[in-house]
Formats: structure tokens, sequence, C-alpha cells
DNA sequence: TAAATATATGAATACATGGTCATATATTTA
DNA sequence: TAAATATATGACCATGTATTCATATATTTA
């Protein structure tokens, strides 16, 4: 057995709690792909995202309210409409990540 | 309201899947530490894992064999020890889109 | 101000996940 | 071959998550 003793894991304890919380909140198809859409078009009315996900209106509001919750997006509301955008969008490195790996 | 009909999600769905399967696998801290810990050693036994994560070995397998059952990581046995490695190394830059997203 | 439009919320349900415990299997060593 | 070591498995439970449905709220327009 090799030794061991100099190796550690290089992210801390909160940083890895949180990468968790927010990774997990990105790992569900609709969500990756209003990330997709977002680099697209930098901000989009749920009436928009839901005309071009084409999933029940309750459904992408709760969606979207998860990714606020985890500031992966935030809102605007311009009269009746609220606009979604991306917080970081360096966040959209991920999906460059998935395109760059075999495993996805 | 934006004309929206020139846009589409440009990763199919089948992908879009996939991606979402494995990215839930990652998105917890004793996998993603794993992933950083592996990155650093090239292959490490199930003991030397449990010494440096410090959790019960019967959770630490469950994890592996999660990761292993999504292709996140492979394994070969050696005599009573078997070692995991990273499937595909590029995996790891999903720790740097966590480390340059301040999201995360 | 009533109706229409856009979005959010909450309850309910089904299913998935993480962790623990006990136990099983595989391999080596005494 | 029995004991020791390394790892895996399965049942169980608590908690979390995704989806649906009904309904609420906010804003504009007729």
């Amino acid at each position: 057995m090799t030794n061991v003793s100099s190796l550690e894991v290089r992210i801390e304890k909160k940083k890895l709690e949180r990468a968790a919380y927010v990774l997990k909140c990105v790992a569900h198809p609709v969500r990756i792909s209003i990330i997709d859409l977002l680099e697209q078009r930098t901000r989009l009315t749920v009436s928009e995202l839901q005309e071009v996900l084409k999933i029940e209106q309750s459904l992408l509001s709760h969606h979207l309210t998860n990714m606020r919750d985890k500031g992966v997006v935030n809102t605007q509301r311009e009269g009746k409409n609220v606009y979604y955008f991306l917080t970081d969008v360096s966040i959209t490195n991920i999906i460059d990540c998935i395109n760059g790996c075999k495993v996805f």
C-alpha cells in the first residue's frame, strides 16, 4: 500500500458542500437546457422558456425558483413578464465539460 | 416579447439525460473529493481513500459503486485490494468549473 | 373595475438518495 | 484450513426531489 500521508482533498469543506449543492441543481435535463438557452439569449421570460422547452408552466416555475434559490439565475420583472438571466455566465463552462468528457 | 422561434437547446435529449445522470453522481461532497484525489494519484485503493476521507467503509463502498455504475470510475483488483481510477480524467474539468465560477 | 395574461406558490404524491448496520464475499497469510 | 484483511452487498429508514394539480398573486388592458 502506497504512502498516502501527504495526500489530501484540495477543496475546503464549505466549498465542497456549496459545490455539491449547486451541482445538484444543475444536474437535471430541464435545468441544463435553461442554462444553455440563457447563454444564447442573455435573458428570457418564463413564457419564452416555456415556448422552447414545452413543459408545464408551474413545473418550469418550480425549476426556475429552484435555480434562483441556489444563485444560478436571477430575475428582473418588466411589467407582466419576469426575465431570468444567469447570475454568472461562467457556469456555462459546465456544459463545455459535458461536451468535452466522454463519461457524459 | 422577443422572437424566440430560432432559439433551441443545443444539446440533444439523450445527451441531456446522460449529462444530468452523471452530474447527479458528481454532485456530492464525498464524490467530488474522490475525483480530486484520483486526479492527484491516478489510482487509489478503497483503504487509501478511506484513510484520507475518514468515512465508514461501507458508505465509501456505496459511493464508489455508485460512481462505477455511472462510468465515472473503474476498478482493477490486485490481490486483496481494489484500485479505483478515473475512467476519463477530463471529468476533473468539473472541479475547475467549480473553482472558476462565483456561483459555486 | 373586470377580464386577460404572466408568473408563483403550496399541497400531495411517488420516487430517489444518503447513511447505517449487519453480513457476505474474495484474497492472503499464519 | 482457519483467521485476518479488504471490499461489497442488501435491508432499512429518513430525508430529499420531481411532478402534478389547484389556486394565488401581480400587472396590464378592455
